[in-house]
RNA sequence: GGGUAGGUGGCCGAGCGGUUAAUGGCGGCAGACUGUAAAUCUGUUGGCGAUGCCUACGGGGGUUCGAAUCCCUCCCUGCCCA
């Protein structure tokens, strides 16, 4: 019958890029009540609020949902401002401030600048999770932890591994995949939508909806994106991440960097490629008939122009074709650099050392490193690389070009 | 409550009264090579008004010409016992 073509295509959807889906079965039955009595799914994300930077990790997830979305299911975005005092477990354990209302309304704006690059906000309900968590009585969180056993909570990867490893595991913490799962019950999710490192909370989440007389929902689990580094997982501590707001040049040279080993993942998850195309690629550089650079380029190219539209990317990509293929020096003027004014102080002048110029400019976080920067041949000012720890720029024709390592090329104006 | 082992730079981990801003490894950064990949090699990796000065080895105090290293005290963690 035309209900169960369409459940099947649903899941096909959805199915693609997943990482496991829990139940599967359930997951197609929930579809099948919802075509049924046309009410749409409940689909929900938990967000930190602390860290407004969104990155190509969270698209992956955010992909998803927006499928969801497009299926004509509704996106369920938790504003963890409750959970984010306890921060989820990953070893480093303080509980932390809590955010005032000022620091929540302002991360959350910067936040749904970005979501909604990717989101419908038409189909996103909203939700801070200090609206329940804050209600519960110490009685009440009592019963709650009382569901659960201590053993069931170390079964959980990373608390195991502390457990084991002698490395301190904070009795808080327990606490953080309670409050989740106690999310899921409080908005009635059908399905939770994130990473593989969380199936242990989703998880958590249907037992609770269980106990709490509600259908459990389906953890739904995406890959985790690695980083720029190609081990760690993508992250804005890390420091290995492009983020989704990047501008055009920066987020394609970012990608024309990660390892050959993540252009499969890459392009599986941010781009719609189809599979079949991926795949011939893969084989493609395997046998050497297709160079890892072009395919990285198109990689590069496919997701900037996601974000950024065809022209931007276009232009990203022959900036970078320019530079790194032309080995470009900042004596030429026709490729792409960051404006930065030159600082106030030294407005007037005939010259500026080149370490107070870089400091001053943000570029390095101390004189120090400028001076080691000089010495090692990392700075370059008019096409010229400075060797001198004393050299001083003449600011006698704006911009000033500078290369700042191999890959930060600025134009100081004045 | 008792016993015991610990807390060192982003991480791991040496040092256990004096060239120790602190061996080494990882990570980071820069250069060479190159495809802004990987691998490899080299250099570098607290700060500053810089042949010197300041800050640093859980916090505070003390001994000493001199302490990360000794003493006192406080805080924190692992493990064993109760």
């Amino acid at each position: 019958m035309e209900l169960e073509s369409e459940a099947q295509r649903q899941l096909a959807v959805l199915r693609r890029g997943a990482a496991e889906i829990v139940a599967e079965e359930g997951l197609a039955a929930k579809i099948r009540t919802s075509l049924k009595t046309g009410k749409p799914l409940r689909v929900k994300l938990g967000a930190d609020p602390s860290a407004p930077d969104l990155h190509l990790g969270h698209a992956v997830v955010l992909d998803k949902l927006r499928q969801f979305q497009q299926l004509g299911h509704q996106v369920v975005f938790i504003i963890g401002d409750y959970t984010a005092r306890i921060g989820d477990p990953s070893g480093r354990s303080k509980t932390r401030p809590p955010l005032t209302g000022e620091q929540i309304d302002a991360n959350a704006k910067t936040y749904f600048e970005q979501v909604y690059r990717i989101l419908d906000p038409q189909k996103t309900e909203v939700r801070y999770n200090g609206e329940w968590l804050s209600k519960l009585s110490f009685e009440e969180i009592i019963r709650l932890a009382s569901r659960f056993t201590i053993q069931q909570i170390l079964e959980r990867d990373d608390f195991a591994k502390r457990y084991h490893g002698q490395v301190p595991i904070f009795f808080h913490e327990f606490f953080y995949p309670l409050m989740q799962a106690y999310d899921s019950v409080a908005v009635r999710a059908d399905v939770e939508l994130g990473g593989t490192d969380q199936k242990f909370n989703f998880l958590l989440a249907r037992e609770l909806q269980e106990q709490s007389g509600q259908e459990a929902q389906v953890a739904f689990m995406m890959p985790i994106l690695p980083g720029l580094d190609g081990v760690q997982k993508m992250s804005k501590s890390l420091g290995n991440y492009i983020g989704i707001a990047e501008n055009p040049v920066d987020m394609y040279g970012k990608c024309m960097s990660i390892p050959d080993g993540l252009m499969e993942q890459y392009f599986t998850l941010l781009t719609g490629l189809p599979e079949t195309d991926v795949a011939g690629m893969v084989h493609g550089i395997a046998s050497g008939t297709v160079h890892p650079m072009v395919a990285k380029k198109r990689l590069a190219y496919l997701v900037t122009e996601r974000f950024h539209g065809a022209e931007q990317a276009v232009i990203a990509q022959s900036n970078f074709e320019k530079i790194f293929s032309g080995r470009a020096s900042t004596a030429s003027g026709d490729i792409a650099y960051e404006d930065a004014d030159l600082p106030a102080a030294y407005i007037g002048n005939t010259d500026v050392g080149v370490v107070d110029l870089l400091f001053a400019l943000g570029e390095v976080p101390s004189k120090s490193e400028a001076r080691r920067l000089i010495q090692q041949g990392g700075i370059e000012v008019n096409g010229e690389r400075v060797s001198d720890i004393g050299f001083r720029v003449r600011l006698d024709h704006s911009p000033v070009r500078m290369r700042v390592g191999k890959k930060r090329f600025l134009a100081v104006k004045f």
